[in-house]
DNA sequence: AAGGTTTCTTAATCTACTTCATTTTTAGTC
DNA sequence: GACTAAAAATGAAGTAGATTAAGAAACCTT
């Protein structure tokens, strides 16, 4: 019997599920260790799974038409790791997703979760409190992507994930607040100079 | 006995309400008419409501420190208008909502949403796959504004909404895509002389 | 139709950030 | 513990886009 707590604990901070209803989940449950730099999502495939981190981390990245990394998102234990756009409507990824670490991960199949959020109003009521979670913190990025300048990014970042920040390369994070890694190289000297 | 067909259609291209259902979700719902520049979110008040607009356009925006606008949303008809950090934590809204032209607009309440979404089934599941969709969109909007160009984001606008950019004055588009009226004004130029 | 307000344009100057090329540091591996 | 690869730092030169300030259209409103 494997231990599912984490993401159960997860979901109990939403609704309250009865031990049917978290059977039913444990039972789509695939688990997987995954090895450092290797993909779990590849462009042109169809992203299957929703994927919860329960020990390690990923980060969700593009290439641009000039093969220039973009980071779309960072995540560690206790988060979920997509290509959302590919998942919801099945369609061919345009993400790779890798993992920074080791990890251990939880899949649930795109099948899977629908029949059972069609069957479980509470997994359901689950789903809609993340994603609306989810979607205001996007928002709040596209607003501070477009009015905040590279440092304020930088310094926003540091404020809030300051253990991240330690456990990510360098490079990695200066994608993800869309800067170049040599600028936020400069930024953080600047720093270390005035401390 | 009101029109709620436009509101109560695009419910049914996610999930077949019942009669029971609809009737529930119309008795929260309230009606009204806004007049063109006249607010229905401001920053330090409550977003107490999801605002479905159903003639009209409306758009989300905020000061920054130096006074400058950037916009969150545009929303024409069949759109949702919020402040979504404001509304599902029920906190003071950073924002403005203003109407671009007169409107009408229909209301309901988080409370009453909220009520219903643990009462019926179908509604979590409708506000559910709508919030997917919501927030697959802004991830695409965050990679956008990370790795395109000022230009590149006009052109993809304009072929995503050619009939929203007829409608909204210039200075709004352009703080909506991330770059100055000025810059702007210029990149269209280009476009005419080419042309 | 006149007057004021709002929006758009244009051009010059300025700067936050990128790019490129090289070096140094750190980390991973046999 | 040496060797290689990956990540970070550094500095010079270039650029996308902001800012400023002024004038020209477009638009309400009486």
């Amino acid at each position: 019997m494997k231990d599912y707590s984490s993401i159960i604990n997860n979901i109990n901070r939403y609704v309250s599920l009865s031990s049917e209803e978290e059977e039913n989940l444990v039972s789509i449950i695939k688990t997987s260790r995954i090895k450092k730099k290797q993909f779990i999502i590849q462009p042109g495939f169809v992203c299957h799974s929703r994927t919860y981190i329960v020990e390690g981390a990923f980060r969700v990245y593009y290439l641009d038409k000039d093969g220039k990394e973009h980071t779309v998102s960072i995540g560690v234990e206790d988060w979920f790791v997509t290509d959302f756009q590919s998942y919801i409507d099945q369609s061919p990824a345009v993400n790779f997703a890798e993992a920074l670490e080791d990890s251990l991960i939880f899949q649930m199949r795109y099948d899977d979760i629908e029949a059972l959020c069609k069957k479980f109003h509470n997994l359901s009521e689950y789903f809609r409190l993340t994603t609306e979670k989810a979607f205001a913190f996007s928002r709040r990025r596209v607003i501070s992507s477009i009015s905040n300048t590279a440092e304020e990014r930088y310094d926003e970042y540091v404020a809030k994930y300051p253990h991240i920040v330690q456990r990510v390369p360098q490079y990695i994070l200066a994608s993800y607040l869309g800067m170049s890694a040599e600028f936020l190289s400069k930024i953080r000297k600047q720093k270390m100079q005035k401390s």
